[in-house]
DNA sequence: CTGTTAGCGCTTTCAA
DNA sequence: TTGAAAGCGCTAACAG
């Protein structure tokens, strides 16, 4: 197709003026019926289609919503953005997701661009390297036409809507289940450490365990936890691991396999996972379920009631995850 | 931050004009250094933005790539999505990202808001509903000058560049893979009949599968395929099964471990998942690696040479995918 | 009911 | 070296 037609135009074609055009296109009453009518069948002939760059520069709108992940493969979050396009669906804003792969650099730029008129509002889960490195300048410079909404890991001194996870409820919740089920001697596994939901974690695990032992805990990149976790799993005596995301959970579950103490029960797992991936091991993972659409989809409308109002009081909402119970937390004979 | 600076408020603050202002920030020969370095002085300190509505708007350019995706939890095409934007983060365009879940409204109205001004090039790989009630006006009415790149799920009739998969040569590979291991009645399990790319595959089974015998087909949803494939497994006879798809890979690896019939090599699964999912299944499944991160930076690079040159010929380049031996096709004891 | 005009923020030609 | 002015496509106040 050729490229479409402009208001002016259509105007000439017409013999009419511009400002004809565009009242009877948007269905003004000021503009009579029949020409309503010839109007839009010229403009559907000719295929006009709105220059959507005049419109944002004329109303200072631009109807987009920014979406800024740290990363797409991780399941929780591609959850959370379906969560987010589900709401957005059914309302005229469109959005644009940006991901920055954990990293800082690339997270600045993301907001640098969006915030350049690009969009009219942000939610946005910081990276990885952002939390290490505790620098929130570019959230802070973010202009305050631009509604922002934290979710997941957030920063307190945003000021800014947020939805946040149980992260440390959760855990508590873990660590009971665990005990109640018997277990005495009970590992955190975490490549997660830096974040702020792996500490909130963490810590709901050190509070609710030290009545037993001693914390024992597991931290660093995937294939460490591996080899330490193997390590203590030989040395005896372990007969849980929490894991704390599905790298983890996933290290957990191959050293479980390996000394032979998942199949009959003696290493109870709780992980962090997507359904699928769980389901699929041998034995199914119990997991920790945090309802990434749940939080996605309340982080949206959070941004949508704050265009509506956007003078109303900052609020902050927190989605319950619930304890998904599989095979690696199961009695076996 | 308070909302950023225009142009013109900063030429009335520096009490020069706007031209000299904006000629100024762009470097240009025309203006002394020494107004140059106060204009920049000025724009950083009252934190100016250029507006990216009117840039858009005067220049007739976006500087942003739509990427129009069928789903984003699937695997191949996230992995393509982050080829996509590998090469596209070292230039200075942007992505915006448009998921269809499959729908042809969802992609109809994707395209629509994309065109109407919102970027200057698309990427996409169209939905299963668009390929199955096989409309694509809304591709076709895409204006001249907005380049599209499609890839995977493509259509002949668009006059677009295309990447493509050895969709039908893979499953060649495939079948004579598991030919040369012995077996012997080799079943076909595919959720996605009604794509392209599944039609490829089918046919690269049924070609070189029908010297053994007559083709065996299971299409259909996952538990349908499930269902049907431990009927035929009851049976007998059946050594291997090709699985088209995430889906039917999965049902077809339950359905074997309920037969048990995977652990001691009676029956071969050759699947498409994802690295992860792959290696934690027990035993680990082989795939057919398409290589979607290859697929997606073939794309991106396709179009950004498009933008610099918008007339040269149509190109159409075919990404091979290999085969990733793991356990479903290891001889046991 | 229809048209004229100003202006959104910016770049760029042309004039000074 | 700087400034005035036109114009990108559109909307809306105002005039007719």
């Amino acid at each position: 197709m050729k490229k479409s037609i402009t208001l002016k135009e259509l105007a000439k074609l017409l013999k009419v003026s511009v400002s004809t055009v565009s009242k009877a296109l948007n269905d003004s009453h000021e503009i009579s019926e029949s020409t309503k009518r010839k109007v839009e069948e010229a403009a559907k002939l000719h295929n006009y289609k709105p220059n959507r760059a005049a419109l944002n520069l004329k109303s200072g709108k631009t109807n987009t919503i920014g979406v800024v992940l740290p990363s797409i493969k991780n399941f929780f979050l591609s959850r959370a953005l379906r969560g987010i396009e589900s709401v957005v669906a059914n309302t005229n804003y469109n959005i644009v997701i940006s991901i920055t792969n954990e990293s800082h650099e690339k997270e600045v730029k993301s907001i640098e661009t969006l915030t350049n008129g690009m969009v009219d509002g942000i939610i946005i889960s910081v990276s990885e390297e952002t939390q290490v490195i505790q620098d929130f300048s570019h959230l802070h410079d973010i202009p305050d036409d631009i509604h922002v909404v934290m979710f997941d890991r957030v920063e307190n001194t945003i000021n800014s809507d947020k939805v946040l996870v149980d992260d440390y409820d959760a855990i508590l919740k873990a660590v009971r289940d665990l005990k109640f089920k018997g277990r005495n001697k009970i590992v955190l596994a975490s490549t997660i450490s830096k974040l702020s939901v792996g500490q909130q974690r963490t810590k709901g695990y050190i509070d609710s365990i030290k009545d037993k032992h001693e914390p024992i805990l597991v931290e660093g990149p995937e294939d460490f936890i591996e080899v330490k976790l193997n390590k203590l799993l030989k040395e005896g005596d372990i007969d849980a691991i929490i894991a704390l995301d599905e790298e983890s959970s996933l290290a957990a579950f191959r050293a479980g396999k390996k000394n032979d103490l998942l199949d009959n029960g003696k290493l109870f797992i709780i992980g962090y996972a997507g359904k699928t991936l769980s389901e699929h091991l041998s034995p199914s993972l119990t997991t920790v379920d945090q309802h990434g659409k749940k939080v996605g989809r309340t982080a949206a409308k959070l941004l949508l009631e704050r265009f509506k109002r956007p003078t109303k009081d900052i609020e902050q909402k927190v989605v319950d995850s619930t304890l998904r119970e599989r095979g690696t937390t199961l009695k076996r004979s």
